[in-house]
RNA sequence: CGGGGUGUAGCGCAGUUCGGGAGCGCGUCUGGUUCGGGACCAGAAAGUCGGAGGUUCAAAUCCUCUCACCCCGACCA
């Protein structure tokens, strides 16, 4: 193995903080050099961002290969031919990058793989006996996002492993996605990420069953429902929204209108009025292909439309125009409610059930009603679990309290059926020589995204901490002196770490003492080892662990000796 | 796509209101002193002021167009 220097080596780091970053991972993968933008959602990896990005997908590839997966390498440039199989072309529609060829013809950037891998299946399997087969690329994506954000974390261009599995029948593909499911929980562990798996909606690829695995972090895009006892996790879209109500034993008080100039939304009214948000009882206007419908939420509720899709059983709703809720409710938007709305159903969410002395909208300009009660001021057609799980719901598992936690989506798994199969015409010949549709499954991981990701996790205030297999050195050796023994001997005992199979780099670059430190603790080698004043007195080894803080002096022997125990089962 | 903002040296920024010398800090290079927590002194290099067009004796600065990037929003009643 290559002994690397960093005076010749492409690291460089910043001292000043760069003003496009907002997140704690993106600031931190500029600062210490890993990454550089080329355009809005576009990066260049430097050597040390590439050295973790090769850590990750050594990691994705033992676990994929270990449940036997094959991986070949599809095409980035994919012909819209086989997009229009599937109506995806336009259903993908501006998320895909598009491009032409001199002769005109139209080819879509890989956002993901499943009719070329499905095409791919069709020519080459025709038998029973070819199944189940799996096959996996680790490859770029590009997906033209409407806003890129957080450095690679959001990007339009992004390292994903995909995974197609292909089965004979129902029974075989579960085997395949549970396969996948634990090779993911590993992948994920072996990274060194605190996560959840979570049960998630099927989306844009399609499907039966899914789960999504969250990274679970502050800054992350995904909303999720936790139990706080047992082990339930879903995708706060997905979650039985539960309430945690006690019977309201309030008496219900007289109805009574007041004037609220130009307080439309929740928090104005509420802190106009000086009742918590959970006190509002919202009316939405929503338009189906059925007609439209009045939905009634609480206040610090918010919709969930995949449910309403369900519960109403149509395939497509937006809210209403302004001059619809104008015609509907008789009034200006914002000022709707319940009372005396005619003409139209009422949906309410099962919450509104048990509260009493709703404040609602009059179906009057600037105006609201306080003391509404069910029954006795509206009327509810029907009741239905239409809204998002929020905190201090009841879990559909063992009755305690939910939680919503915030995470990264590093990896979702799909089990698709034969969705893409029955498309395009994926069949085998079973052992009665009947044609079958092959059923499939789709699993995706985010191989940059888990690199922003884990330091988005792990990180202090002197910069990133790399979990142990995936950082882009093990080791890094800082000769506090420029010349002499002390730099004679770090040379000699980064040779020697290098050649016990670590992964070392040397900081012979000529600057002091702290700013050698400052930049080992930056880019977040789990590893320093120091040599100066200490090593010339005692001939020991100044070892510094990156996390937990510690240091301590170590004989050669000893040094290599500790450093294999972390690393056992990692190398 | 709607709203807001920014483009001046590798990075962070001032200068634009009120037109006339292109500047500051960090970094880089040279020399010297330093050397266990981002040193100090002296000197130096480096910028089509995002681009195009216009006004003017004169444009980073004023006008028009354009490009790029960033932030917020796009379930709001």
């Amino acid at each position: 193995m290559t002994l690397y220097r960093m005076s010749n080596y492409l690291i460089p780091t910043l001292k000043e903080e760069p003003k496009e970053a907002e997140v704690i991972s993106h600031k931190l993968m500029l600062r210490a050099g890993f990454i550089r933008k080329l355009a809005s959602g576009i990066y260049n990896f430097l050597p040390l961002g590439f050295r973790v990005l090769n850590k990750v997908e050594k990691v994705v590839r033992e676990e994929m290969d270990r449940i036997g997966d094959q991986e070949i390498k599809m095409p980035i440039i994919q012909p819209k031919e086989f997009w229009d199989e599937t109506g995806r072309w336009d259903l993908y529609g501006e998320e895909m990058m598009k491009i032409k060829d001199r002769h005109n013809r139209e080819f879509g950037l890989a956002p993901t793989a499943e009719e070329v891998v499905t095409h791919i299946i069709r020519n080459e399997i025709k038998s029973y006996r070819q199944l189940p087969i799996t096959l996996y690329q680790i490859n770029w994506k590009y997906r033209d996002e409407i806003r890129p954000r957080f450095g690679i974390m959001r990007c339009r261009e992004f390292l994903m492993k995909d995974a197609y599995s292909f089965d004979k029948d129902e029974e075989s593909a579960m085997k395949s996605y549970s396969l996948h499911y634990e090779a993911y929980c590993r992948v994920i562990e072996r990274c060194g990420l605190r996560y959840r798996a979570c049960e998630a909606a099927t989306g844009a690829i399609g499907g039966k069953s899914s789960h999504e695995f969250i990274v679970l972090a502050d800054t992350g895009e995904s909303q999720i429902a936790l139990c706080e006892k047992c082990n339930f996790a879903s995708n706060v879209e997905l979650a039985p929204a539960i309430s945690n109500y006690i019977e309201d034993n309030e008496p219900m008080n007289q109805v009574q209108e007041i004037l609220t100039p130009d307080r439309k939304t929740v928090e104005e009214v509420s802190e106009f009025l000086k009742v918590k948000p959970e006190k509002l009882l919202k009316t939405l206007i929503v338009e189906t292909e059925k007609g439209f419908f009045a939905l009634l939420i609480s206040g610090d509720s918010e919709l969930n439309e995949e449910k309403i899709k369900k519960v109403l059983e149509t395939g497509s709703i937006k809210m209403a125009s302004f001059k619809d809720v104008e015609r509907i409710t008789n009034a200006p938007v914002g000022f709707a409610g319940p009372c005396g709305l005619k003409d139209i159903k009422i949906i309410a969410d099962n919450s509104i059930r048990g509260k009493r002395n709703w404040v609602t909208g009059a179906q009057k300009a600037d105006t609201h009603i306080i003391n509404v009660n069910l029954d006795r001021d509206f009327k509810v057609d029907l009741f239905a679990d239409i809204r998002n799980a929020k905190k201090g719901d009841i879990c559909p598992e063992c009755n305690n309290n939910i939680k919503i936690q915030r995470g990264i989506e590093v990896g979702h798994v799909f089990l698709l059926g034969t969705k893409y199969s029955r498309a395009m015409n994926a069949i085998y010949q079973n052992e009665n020589g009947e044609d079958k549709l092959i059923i499939m499954g789709c699993y995706g991981i985010g191989v940059s995204r888990i690199v922003a990701a884990s330091i988005e996790q792990n990180n202090d205030e002197r910069g990133i901490i790399w979990p142990l297999p995936i950082a882009p050195f093990d080791v890094i050796v800082l000769p506090l002196e420029k010349e002499g023994l002390v730099f004679d001997k770090s040379i000699e005992i980064s040779k020697k770490l290098t050649s016990a199979g670590f992964e070392v780099i040397l900081d012979d670059r000529d600057y002091r003492p702290g700013y050698k430190f400052a930049d080992a603790e930056l880019i977040g080698i789990p590893f320093q080892i120091a040599l100066g004043k200490k090593f010339k007195e005692t001939g020991k080894y100044e070892l510094k662990i990156r996390r937990p803080k510690e240091s301590i002096l170590l004989k050669e022997e000893e040094l290599l000796n500790f450093l294999k125990e972390k690393y056992e089962g990692i190398k």
